[in-house]
RNA sequence: CGGGGCGUGGCGCAGCUCGGUAGCGCGCCUGCUUUGGGAGCAGGAGGUCCCCGGUUCGAAUCCGGGCGCCCCGACCA
């Protein structure tokens, strides 16, 4: 740590910056088990809010909670091939309870698609069963090697959701469509804009027929998998029995999607819009939106400086708006504005005699556009009825500077991995574009010399104007584009 | 799994080379004065120096063994 009141400056050690800033803002903190942490309550804060605004998009799209249990039957990951190749080595195994070798190991869920999907087999008999479109808040347990908090830690929340169709193109489009919410979410609710598109098959989910992304673009150039939304096939209908009668009385196998996105999130919230004072968090995910500093000298001032202070939340709550006042005593103001500078709080408002006898305030964003008065003096009715503009506005801010920042570290129309290894390993990294034959030897050739995945095959609507005509790899045609990257 | 670093009061660290009363800053408690960008003064509390063993009159310090954590890399949906 830099010292008792500075972070490590983001340009000097972006990590060391992130893991001080996690634990100065009281995000998190490590936990007595190795490589799992501690969400403490203004990290807790910012999840409950991102579950809250999730949860009615889940509904909003028909979709219902449920819970399914923590320990799976060992045989149950095994079932799909894929599935346990993919998961085996993060597995953390229950064998011993109740003081006895237990006859069968039990699993500690590192995802539910098994237990989820064995249930659906019970519950469906006929194409009038579905489709199912279930959803599940819960935490999952990954064994990693190496672990950072929010970003990778053994234990992790998240939510996933589990939905069984009649058809495949039903199935397709309920992949497509949750990832569609989750690029949504990220822009408007995390002010983070994120590529979305199709992983290789060698980034796909284990198990799955195809897997879509959300890939965000960090301060330091590395990209960040957000979420992800698979479309299962029948791999697991067929392992499971999940089988319906159709229309005409068939026998067939159910089509299953799945889609999660975890506390990483945040982790991502904080690379995204944190500077070196610390977190900066969009309003609408901010557990609270606007802190009341009062200042005062003497003590009748503190008596009518703390009870205006107080209306001013009363005021600012009817319209909606996440206050705190802080009352404290034994901080000079000072010491205030950093603390909630540093904890991100988007709103600050200061009010002290000489602001009581002009009926004004003084209101200070987190972050001002280059130029702009940090502080602006206001009349305080005028002030509180703008905040929740102010907001708005702070938030459409967030992402905008987000929107610039990813596309000054988006690099279209590269033609050799010279140049994208050049790209990726200068100081701001960032998206590579490319075009590729699908030919898996090339992707794998690149990730080995380059150390930059293949994030995704973007969707239509991050495609580059002009297609690239060869693949990177060589002399082949490309067959379609790809966005490269190293990542977290 | 490889490489590096670190374990000393709540936090950050010095002390270890060269063994001899365990220190500093921040935080904490009490009081007074302060409060518009990280307050000042005075007084005070708080320690199995990661653990075990050894050397020694004497170990935070030297030796041996162990444990833990962090960072970097590899690995990883």
């Amino acid at each position: 740590m830099a010292d008792d009141r500075t972070l490590t400056p983001r340009a000097e050690d972006f990590s060391a910056w992130y893991n001080e800033l996690v634990l100065r803002a009281e995000l998190a903190d490590h936990s007595p088990v190795r490589g799992s942490m501690v969400i403490r309550p203004w990290g807790y804060g910012i999840w409950e809010n991102m579950q809250r605004a999730l949860d009615d998009m889940f509904k909003a799209t028909g979709h219902e909670n449920a819970y399914f249990p923590l320990l799976i039957p060992m045989s149950f990951i095994e079932r799909e091939k894929e599935h346990v190749e993919g998961f085996k080595p993060e597995l953390a195994v229950v064998t011993h309870a109740g003081g006895k070798e237990l006859e069968e190991p039990l699993v500690i869920r590192p995802t539910s698609e098994t237990v989820i999907y064995s249930m659906f087999a019970k519950w469906v008999q006929s194409y009038r069963d579905l489709p199912i479109l279930m959803n599940q808040w819960a935490n999952v347990m990954r064994w990693e090697l190496r672990t950072r908090l929010f970003l990778r830690t053994s234990e992790f929340l998240w939510q996933e959701g589990h939905t069984a169709h009649a058809s495949e193109p039903e199935a397709e489009e309920e992949t497509r469509r949750m990832l569609e919410v989750y690029r949504q979410f990220m822009q408007d609710w995390i002010a983070m804009p994120v590529v979305t598109g199709l992983k290789s098959e060698s980034e796909k989910f284990a198990g799955a027929l195809r897997t879509y992304t959300c890939e965000a673009m960090m301060q330091d150039g590395k990209a960040l998998q957000a979420g992800t939304s698979h479309n299962l096939g029948q791999n697991f209908s067929k392992q499971f029995e999940l089988t319906f009668q159709n229309e005409e009385g068939v026998e067939a196998f159910a089509w299953n999607t799945s889609w999660g996105v975890s506390t990483r999130l945040v982790g991502g919230l904080v690379m995204t819009h944190g500077d070196d004072d610390g977190l900066v968090l969009p309003p609408r995910l901010a557990p609270v939106q606007v802190v009341v500093v009062p200042i005062f000298r003497k003590e009748e001032e503190r008596t009518a400086v703390v009870e205006r202070a107080h209306q001013i939340r009363s005021r600012l709550q009817e319209a909606g708006v996440r206050v705190r006042v802080d009352d404290r005593d034994h901080l000079n103001p000072g010491a205030k504005f950093w603390e909630w500078e540093r904890k991100g709080v988007p709103l600050r408002i200061e009010i002290g005699p000489r602001d009581l006898a002009k009926n004004q305030v003084v209101l200070v964003r987190r972050v001002t556009p280059e130029g702009a008065d940090r502080k602006a003096f206001l009349d305080e009715n005028e002030a509180l009825a703008s905040i929740p503009g102010r907001l708005e506005e702070f938030q459409r801010y967030l992402l905008e500077r987000a929107v610039e920042s990813r596309e000054a570290r988006s690099h279209r129309g590269v033609n050799s991995i010279e140049e994208l290894q050049a790209l990726v390993d200068a100081p701001g990294g960032g998206f590579v574009y490319t075009g590729w034959s699908g030919d898996p030897e090339v992707e794998r050739r690149i990730q080995e010399t380059t150390k930059a995945t293949l994030r995704c095959i973007p969707d239509p609507a991050f495609r580059s104007e002009t297609p690239p005509e060869r693949c990177i790899g060589g002399d082949a045609p490309s067959k379609m584009e790809v966005v490269w990257a190293k990542a977290y």
